[in-house]
DNA sequence: ACATCATTCAATATAATCATTGAATGACAG
DNA sequence: CTGTCATTCAATGATTATATTGAATGATGT
């Protein structure tokens, strides 16, 4: 039997909390409580799992000090205890970005050509917003748009979307945004906008890194 | 069987990199490469573990894009692809810092009162060790320091501090620092020094962190 | 060609993680 | 108190990760 020393007690620390992400569903959870707390059977509703199996995973999750439980009635809310669960994912994304072939792979699935997969950056997409130039549309599902937007946004869930093409004139450029910055939501609204010939663009992030840089935020009355 | 949609081939490519930092000897051959480039064997003998072992470790952090390998004759060297992985391992010890009781306890274990744990930062270290006010050790073992380190630190092993108490006056503020924020090495020079009578603080981070701030570094001739 | 050395591979046993099921808990409404 | 509902727990098999061993690979030097 090992004695574990100081040193590998820190690292298992560590690795608790790496372990944590090391999950897609996880991670898609995370991704979901960073729109705004939400109940365990909403959360499984919404990624489409076995409520026991999506507790399970909040519970590895709250080990790891990335979210929080608070009882409300019958009802569990989690929450992300703070920013630093969302810094951590971002930059694991960012790893993977950056050197796993198979994410370029699959992100140019939705592309014809590389520079159309160019996203907008928030600083831009909030200049061509004050110039009136831009239609912005947010893909997610009205709770999560209730809960914060961009101010100006339409709201424009995912399925609505071919019902509701000519909304938009052929001569203002589209921008969809949604959870995060690999929310497919918004890839599949670009996609879909352009084969039907409009003008359109992805937001670099979604609304959890819009409201973190300070920007302003719509919530529905 | 289930389909995977691209939603969940992303997630799974994050979850990869996430997985990658999730085993706490993994975390530690990642803290290793951050001194510098190594072989499988300078890395085995360092983490005293089989040499088939850390192979197969540093296989899994190169398919998730943290680490590459070049061979040099016999050898074969690894090295950190780029910081994006460090960013990763740095986010992640956040999240534990601030939210696993478990971290603070092995920290405390080191000390006696709360405020003794109060490390030096980069800024504080380096004013100070312009006014000749402070002396600097590093307790990385000498190959480690030869690659890089504070200009002006004495490389005093931790193995040899016993032997070298008499080279410090204890008129004098010791600083120590080695790897990283919590290489435990720096932890127990501060422990032992104290004991002894001298005023010893650690440095808030290592080495890498030092280096990637933009701070001078010394190499050996 | 041969021996040597660092590394990787392949095979194995062990351990950990995961999804699923059904039962237990805890809160609320009647 | 009873029934209902959201959540958690406990137990299970299935899958995956891990450590260990010994053999295979690839480069070097004689």
């Amino acid at each position: 039997m090992s004695i574990r020393n100081p040193k590998q007690k820190l690292y298992e620390q560590f690795a608790i909390v790496a372990k944590a992400l090391g999950h897609p569903q996880r991670l898609e959870l995370i991704e979901h409580l960073a729109q705004g707390p939400r109940s365990v059977e909403a959360l499984a509703m919404k990624l489409g799992l076995p409520i026991a199996n999506v507790s399970q995973h909040l519970q590895t999750l709250r080990r790891a000090g990335l979210v929080s439980a608070e009882r409300d009635g019958k009802f569990v809310n989690y929450r992300l205890v703070d920013d630093s669960g969302l810094v951590a994912f971002a930059s694991v994304r960012t790893v993977a970005e950056h050197h796993l072939a198979e994410v370029d792979r699959i992100v140019r699935g939705y592309f014809e050509a590389r520079d159309d997969m160019e996203p907008v950056t928030r600083q831009e997409l909030a200049d061509r917003m004050r110039d009136g130039l831009v239609t912005v549309i947010d893909v997610r599902p009205p709770d999560e748009f209730a809960l914060g937007h961009v101010p100006g946004a339409i709201n424009v869930p995912l399925g609505d979307l071919p019902a509701r093409l000519s909304e938009f004139g052929k001569d203002r450029e589209v921008v969809a945004y949604c959870r995060g910055p690999w929310c497919v939501m918004s890839f599949e609204a670009v996609a879909a906008l352009r084969s039907h010939g409009y003008a359109a663009r992805r937001l670099a992030d979604g609304m959890p890194e819009w409201r973190a840089a300070g920007m302003p935020v719509e919530v529905a009355a």
